[in-house]
DNA sequence: TTGTACGCGTTATCAA
DNA sequence: TTGATAACGCGTACAA
């Protein structure tokens, strides 16, 4: 590790010349001597020490991204497909910008903001906050912040948030599957917080202005930790005759539904009909392809880091970021089975 | 942010005191003071400026996690399945032991390289050397490396290799895809280096002992860029009807391949016996289910890190690991089609 | 056009 | 038990 004021020792020169040099500072410095330390630069492969330039500049060139944890849903958040394709985006912009990105999972939300802080990084992305996270992070973290996917930021001015109407992308979906036919429609999810609620409520508006009435019972709660997944899913299939097509709250979700349901000789769409939310491959793949509502996640990672940089340049930003979702038709909505 | 050094001018004391109250220095400091400084600390919430600890201690307490991307195999590297996981038990080790992760991605090792180099990362992971890659890294970097599923590390003794063996692995697939009865096992990949290479040299070797001959036709290539995809499938598809069973590098392969023959009326296992190879989600949801060879990806990673450790502890480590892999025998196998 | 000197926040050494 | 001071590597006023 060459520093700086070994090269310029060894050229006989002083240290802030070849520092102007590496930032290429126009007329500071003539073209004989800037020819003489960059060639000496290039040959030594000189890299700057971050934590020294990072300390006298006050800035990190690192990029936060903090996805907060649900206790138990996962093994790991990174392993969720979900989650590492808005990581893909992120991380493919936050690369083009000359950033850095530095990951941080936790469930604690004081302790994302103790690593924000010791870090200094230059800008944050959330993921995964509900209730009065939002909050709690704004006292505490005064530079550029992009939430994704969250619905408690109220009255915060200075974050912005992207996401999709979740609400509404559900909304059509159980329209369409009540059009051809449907009654019955159950809603199956394992949590009712942020996201899987603005969901929820999208299947109850549509049930609602089709005139169908909601009961307790038409929701199924899928428990998805490995030593209850199993007991959970043999409970919904036992439930699932009761209806004709069940809306799930994401592509994962519905293709291990599928699969149980199959395995228990009860087969998709013609004996029951299922939708999902995401347009993943593994409904894209599964057989039947899975109906599904669209949204593009590779994309909403995009935007939020790009809104974040705007934000670091200083240029102004809205407050909420709306990406389009439509419905993808496939193969497992049909008309309800005959008699039912 | 506060600083030490304001903490110390507010207490009246020297920042070597506030120091040594937060390293919990024992007897460098008395009860009375060490109390009333952590009572401050607390109060005012201190985090220390990890820039600047990095500099005066020469560490960074970062684990560079280096992902060399092949061209054009997938829009962003995260989004693998089997990357995430892995990028998932690495994560979670690395945060068990209070350091901190930095993912880069990269098609240049040079890249690569620099940005290590800049970040004086204490450690790195490196995923997807080919060739000569593991050379110039060791050359160029003196602290502990750790690979996974690297094969061309001949001669590099301070490096740890973690995989599995691939060769063997499909070499137990494919014999008991041949003790089924079967006879013409076509080979489906899209890449001949590193893994795949060993893979196919599996399936070569169960051939060979089952004395059955290996044409060059039997090497199916999978185009999986996505403007190609399509018409590679269509390809394969076409090809299909002359074997009674494919053996897949990878369940996605194998996922996406049955789909496609399904779509053209080709039933497995009744028409066609597929095999993969990871054991993810992607088969176990796909009905018929994948009969496939197991890999616990979670645990290379978790491996991988937790040596990357002992490593860095000064620890002896060994130089290549081999975690193990065992068939899962599910639908998509069977004895093949009469007449064939 | 080049060089000197200082500050960034922390830790370590050594003296008091 | 405490405090002054140097060092880590870089950037930058300001002086020469």
């Amino acid at each position: 590790m060459i520093t700086i004021k070994e090269i310029a020792e060894r050229l006989g020169m002083s240290t802030t010349t070849v520092s102007n040099v590496i930032h290429g500072k126009p007329g500071e410095v003539s073209e004989d001597t800037r020819k003489k330390v960059q060639d000496f630069l290039d040959e030594v492969d000189y890299v700057p020490n971050i934590n020294a330039r990072n300390l006298a500049q006050n800035e990190s060139k690192i990029i936060g991204v903090a996805l907060k944890a649900r206790a138990n849903k996962y093994e790991n958040l990174i392993m969720d497909p979900f989650v590492s394709e808005l990581i893909g985006g992120i991380e493919e912009t936050i690369r083009k910008e000359g950033y850095f990105m530095m990951i941080y999972i936790s469930q604690d939300t004081e302790e994302i903001m103790r690593h924000v802080s010791t870090w200094n990084v230059d800008g944050l992305i959330l993921f995964g906050m509900l209730d009065d996270d939002g909050n709690r992070v704004s006292t505490r973290y005064k530079k550029p912040i992009v939430c994704i996917d969250t619905y408690s930021l109220d009255g915060i001015k200075h974050f912005t948030n992207v996401g999709i109407d979740d609400e509404q992308g559900i909304y059509d979906m159980v329209s369409f599957i009540i059009s051809k036919g449907h009654k019955r429609v159950a809603f199956l999810a394992d949590y009712d917080n942020g996201v899987d609620h603005e969901r929820f409520k999208g299947y109850r508006r549509a049930l609602s202005e089709a005139g169908i009435e909601f009961h307790e019972s038409d929701y199924l709660e899928l428990r998805p930790k490995s030593d209850e997944i199993e007991e959970s899913l043999a409970e919904i299939c036992e439930r699932a005759w009761r209806f004709t097509a069940i809306m799930c709250v994401s592509d994962l979700y519905a293709v291990t539904l599928m699969s149980a349901l199959k395995d228990r000789g009860i087969s998709v769409p013609e004996g029951i009909s299922i939708a999902g939310f995401d347009d993943n491959l593994l409904g894209k793949f599964h057989r039947p392809a899975l109906t599904t509502v669209h949204q593009d996640v590779k994309k909403k990672g995009v935007v939020a880091a790009e809104t974040l940089f705007r934000k670091i340049r200083g240029e102004n930003t809205e407050e909420q970021i709306t990406l389009p979702t439509h419905l993808v038709i496939r193969d497992s909505v049909t008309a309800p089975r005959m008699g039912a």
